[in-house]
DNA sequence: AAGGTATATACCTTTATAAGTATATTACGT
DNA sequence: ACGTAATATACTTATAAAGGTATATACCTT
């Protein structure tokens, strides 16, 4: 991994709030767009940015693509994604993404962020 | 400061080489010249581009401008300033460069980067 | 096969960045 | 005042990035 490359992942507003919330734990990409609340094509290409450096892990499952941090990652991106907490303050969007994590998984029931590979029965997503 | 702003800093190969030296003590630019062996104006231009965001500091010294970074820093910069010590193996210029700085600060007697106004009192740069 | 939902890509436009050449600025020595 | 060294800025060109609109792809349901 190009530490270059992570830099400029981190150095759009965008992709830190993506990746401050992958960091709690693997979302889909509808549920990205709802807590982010960002037209679905900017996420979109703001993924595929992330996933063409290897910072995120795209995994299909169905009808839904979800996105996760991989496992044995890079030094500099561990210590800068453990960075983003300290940043909430100043960054509040980061602060407000979280909690609206957390009020949608509660709606939903948590499936999507618990298994990186969740089995989906029916056409609605989580 | 902004943290978006650190991070563009941090990602570009000249810069990260500059922040990388002045981690170890302030320079003045003939020196970085010197050290990274690129042209006067593209390390002029890194500089102000940092210069701006606050991320380096620009003190005269007679003929000469030593450029160091700020003592009272950010969290976010002063942790990815200290990864740059852990990424000498994934970028070898890294290394290099502060080979060639030592062995420069030998040359001349570690004026500029001992002192960060140093007196200088001949026309010749430390 | 057909239609719907979720996601990605193509294409366009605007803005930012990087690197080069030439020139300006600042401070020094005479 | 003049010349020179050190550094910065203006201008140009090429490339990357960001955001928007439209369209394509993948998978599901019927």
């Amino acid at each position: 991994m190009d530490i270059i490359q992570v830099y400029k992942c981190f150095c759009d507003k965008t992709r830190l709030r993506i990746l401050n919330l992958l960091r709690e734990g693997p979302l889909c990409v509808c549920h990205l767009q709802e807590i982010l609340a960002l037209p679905q094509v900017a996420l979109s290409k703001h993924l595929a940015y992330m996933r063409k450096r290897d910072l995120i892990l795209a995994s299909r499952a169905q009808n839904w693509v979800i996105y996760s941090i991989p496992d044995p990652t890079h030094a500099v991106l561990e210590e800068n994604l453990r960075c983003l907490q300290d940043c909430q303050s100043d960054m509040p969007e980061l602060k407000k993404d979280l909690l609206r994590r957390i009020k949608l998984l509660k709606k939903i029931g948590a499936n999507c962020s618990a298994a990186p590979e969740p089995v989906l029965q029916s056409a609605k997503c989580c």
